[in-house]
DNA sequence: GTCATTTTGGATCGAGCGGTCCTCAAATAT
DNA sequence: ATATTTGAGGACCGCTCGATCCAAAATGAC
């Protein structure tokens, strides 16, 4: 697992913390910024977020916004990367919480993980933007797919002593779809519920009964 | 199954094969038009979709654009209507196809009908519109859950004699939650092979082996 | 023919979009 | 102190958006 940082390309060499060089000091925190731009992404999505939505809830004008990040692609493409870094270390602490259970603990703790990061809430930021840019945009796919394959990697890791090194490839990618699905179906207003108990035919899928 | 068709609610009362009454003769096929405008929303996505777009599609000028859809917003749920109505006989007729083959062959049928329908090409209507309205726009999303309630309730029904009653629901539920899942992930752009070896793993969660 | 009715094409609308730019403020460097 | 560098504020840009309107065209009813 474990993707590029890809830190806020904003002040184009200033990893948010770095020492502070001559000129008016910047007055607002960058990773705070871009946690507020990937809410905005995540509640409207990619087109209907406008630079006057972003820019109120991060904070900041127009100038520093497109200073930050270039454009509002830019913008998007920084607060993906965000979300599928958090989403994948979220997935390894899981798995590593409690190393004396045995392995079918561990992977209900990662399904438990994925299922409440989002689905809980209002669908899948990966999803989302699969749906909206996956045909337009190919950096944001990229981006999105090379996470679902480190994912479907890392569930095959641990389904394997289970189901098997040849079985472990599809049984890591069906469950991993059938996330995201149940992520559509909870944005489409299915009861949470009836999504929650998708968790046990994930686990299924993984060789945990 | 079976939705309420909604026909085109363009000229108010006019199911596209009614009789001519006075007036002006419309010089388009309302059918069709539809068929375009879907292709256009299913190609773009809603917001990214103009005026320009669907009426170019459609052979329309803006005029009957709006005279037959009422906003651009009205094309929309038509759309949806179709293609929800579309998918689902489909899946009707593919379950229906050869009966004297077992219900394990109705299923697989059936699987491989959805599969095909749209995650060879790109992506699954049902998804992207669930991603990219399902927080915004109610009645949208009302039909989406609908017909993947109706789905549901109709793959358990297949399902039921191979996994049991009780589990014919959730197991049901998996299987579409693993389609839409695999929708998203091709559009992402994950390989036509890894999609396709889901239907396996969607066979298996509705009892076939 | 005349009238009522409906569709068509295209001009047009205000609003909001993403993005740029200029000016001023606030810090460091000398 | 002064010069320099950088961020912030906001007016402004051209453009495209979805939507409306109007006059011309094409039919049925009489």
């Amino acid at each position: 697992m474990s993707a590029t940082p890809s830190h806020i390309p904003a002040p184009v060499f200033c990893p948010a913390s770095a020492r502070q060089g001559p000129g008016r000091p910047r007055e607002y925190d960058p990773d705070r910024a871009l946690g507020a731009v990937l809410g905005v992404f995540k509640a409207r999505g990619y087109e209907a977020a406008s630079l006057e939505d972003l820019t109120a809830a991060a904070g900041l004008s127009r100038s520093s916004f497109y200073a930050a990040f270039g454009s509002k692609r830019g913008a998007l493409l920084a607060a993906l990367d965000l979300y599928l870094e958090a989403g994948e270390t979220a997935l390894d602490r899981a798995a590593a919480a409690d190393p004396e259970a045995g392995p079918r603990d561990a992977i209900r703790r990662v399904v438990d993980t994925m299922f409440a990061a989002d689905v809980h809430r209002a669908g899948c930021f990966v999803v989302d933007m699969s749906a909206e840019l996956g045909a337009r945009d190919i950096e944001a796919a990229g981006k999105i797919n090379d996470s679902i394959a480190r994912k479907a990697r890392f569930l095959a890791g641990l389904a394997a002593p289970l189901v098997g090194e040849a079985a472990a490839e599809g049984r890591a990618r069906a469950a991993l779809a059938l996330y995201l699905g149940a992520a559509a179906m909870r944005k489409a207003g299915a009861p949470v519920t009836d999504v929650d108990a998708l968790k046990t035919e994930a686990c299924r899928l993984l060789g945990v009964d």
